[in-house]
RNA sequence: GGAGAGGUGGCCGAGUGGUUAAAGGCAGCAGACUGUAAAUCUGCCCGCGCAAGCGUACGCUGGUUCGAAUCCAGCCCUCUCCA
């Protein structure tokens, strides 16, 4: 482990984004010396990113907070090739309008974290589809083709995996890797991009694209992976009741995201401070020592932070004053999803609709398990009409009914 | 093009004519215990309906049968080997 002189990788490593470094002491030296430009890309396969892509978006924050140069890269054109990694099949194939809709999504919420414009150090956002959709095809194969050899591809995870278990691979996606390495040289060329960021899974792609522009080129580049961040039973970092915690607040509301990070475990606490906040480190330090259900402070603090950060300060403090009410005082807070039930609705059809349980079968039986309160008292009759009054799910979910 | 194997609920995976809304596992939700944590134990886990009940479901379309995820035919898709 080398200690890092430049402000740019001293930063990342101590706030823990460093998983793996193509070659650590030419990136430190390059960053002392210049502003470096690095990208990290974005497929396009849902109308919003969500948390599983934050550490890349707070990797291109901390670049820029140590005065370097962010690049956005939308995989428009990536997307229309799917990345087959991480699945067992293709998915479907998105058309031009779905990508171009998703875009139009994830690209806003760039703007929170990043601060863009035409400065040495102000981010910029590009789309591939800008320059993979107009390649021609034998002279791109006899540019870039031949700087990859099937020997090589087939190794690969991504590939590997899928073979391995005897599932297809078709050749569209097979290209994937190709085109995203030739993202790196494109980007090389356009911006003087020098370093490519991402995850983990990530590493052989980024990898195939410094080789690529290397080898065409003759620049040197490098790469950047962050550690895989994951529960502490192991599983992905992201989900909850209502799937995934996407980012856009029309998907999920800012006290839904306050609420995912006030729940984080105890032992992610400190990780999830210093990647997702900007809390200073001493701060970090002290919060993280909390024992027992001191800790609830720390998460607290997380989820004002991260909540903040992404939908602003006034969104977060109603977010914690509404739990606050709701948890600690047991009462009714503003920031509740509410419900305007008119002249009655039956308390099943409510919390349906409250989006607490997926259908109206499933919201009875947790009325039959005694899992419902309204007002908490618990509910039993499953024929119940409700016009007010606060309608909960368990111990976490609670809502509000209004005439 | 040929031969063989296969396509089951979010995922994995049993099931070869009725007792199968379909074993088991994972994931998920809820209850207990707690600190809106973890671990553990327990329950639930296709949909509509207050309910009786009804509707869908084992790649697709037909057929055999009182009855099909299970049998037959055609089609679509995948894998393996061969050319």
């Amino acid at each position: 482990m080398m200690t890092y002189r430049s402000s740019l990788l001293k930063l990342l490593d101590e706030r823990g984004y460093i998983h793996q470094l193509t070659d650590a002491a030419g990136l430190d030296a390059l960053a002392q010396k210049e502003i470096v430009t690095a990208y990290v890309g974005f497929d396009a396969t849902a109308p919003s990113l969500h948390v599983g892509s934050l550490v890349q978006i707070m990797l291109l924050r901390r670049l820029q907070q140590a005065g370097h140069r962010p690049i956005v890269l939308m995989g428009g054109g990536t997307t229309k090739v799917g990345d087959p990694s991480g699945k067992d099949e293709a998915r479907k194939l998105l058309t031009d309008d779905d990508i171009a809709a998703n875009i139009a999504g994830i690209r806003t919420v760039f703007e929170r974290f990043l601060s863009f414009g035409d400065g040495p150090t102000d981010a910029v956002l590009v789309n591939n589809d800008d320059w993979l959709g107009k390649l021609d095809y034998v002279p791109f194969l006899r540019e870039v083709g031949r700087h990859f050899t099937i020997n090589r591809m087939l190794t690969f995870d991504s590939v590997r995996l899928r073979l391995d278990r005897e599932q297809p691979l078709t050749f569209l996606e097979f290209n994937y890797m190709i085109l995203q390495a030739y993202d790196f040289l494109e980007l090389s060329r356009r911006l003087g991009c020098r370093a490519q960021l991402g995850g983990s899974d990530q590493w052989g792609n980024i990898v195939n694209g410094i080789e690529l522009a290397r080898r065409i080129e003759g620049t040197e580049t490098f790469g950047v992976t962050t550690p895989l961040i994951t529960n502490p039973d192991g599983s992905k970092m992201g989900k909850t009741a209502q799937g995934a915690v996407w980012l856009n607040e029309d998907l999920l509301s800012a006290y839904d995201y306050w609420q995912f990070w006030r729940n984080t475990a105890d032992s992610s606490v400190g990780l999830f401070l210093r990647r997702f906040t900007d809390i200073p480190l001493d701060e970090v330090t002290r919060l993280e020592a909390l024992q027992g259900a001191e800790i609830n402070d720390a998460k607290v603090a997380l989820a004002n932070a991260a909540t903040a950060m992404l939908h602003g300060e006034e969104a977060a403090r109603t977010a914690a004053e509404t739990a606050q009410m709701t948890f600690a005082k047991r009462g009714v807070g503003d920031d509740l999803p509410t419900l305007s039930v008119g002249d009655g609705l039956n308390i099943a059809h409510a919390l349906t609709a409250l989006g607490f349980t997926q259908s109206n079968k499933e919201a009875k039986r947790k009325i039959a398990e005694g899992a419902v309160r309204l007002n908490d008292e618990p509910v039993t009759d499953p024929g119940l009409v409700v016009t007010e009054g606060k309608l909960s799910l368990g111990r976490k979910k609670h809502g509000l009914l209004v005439r």
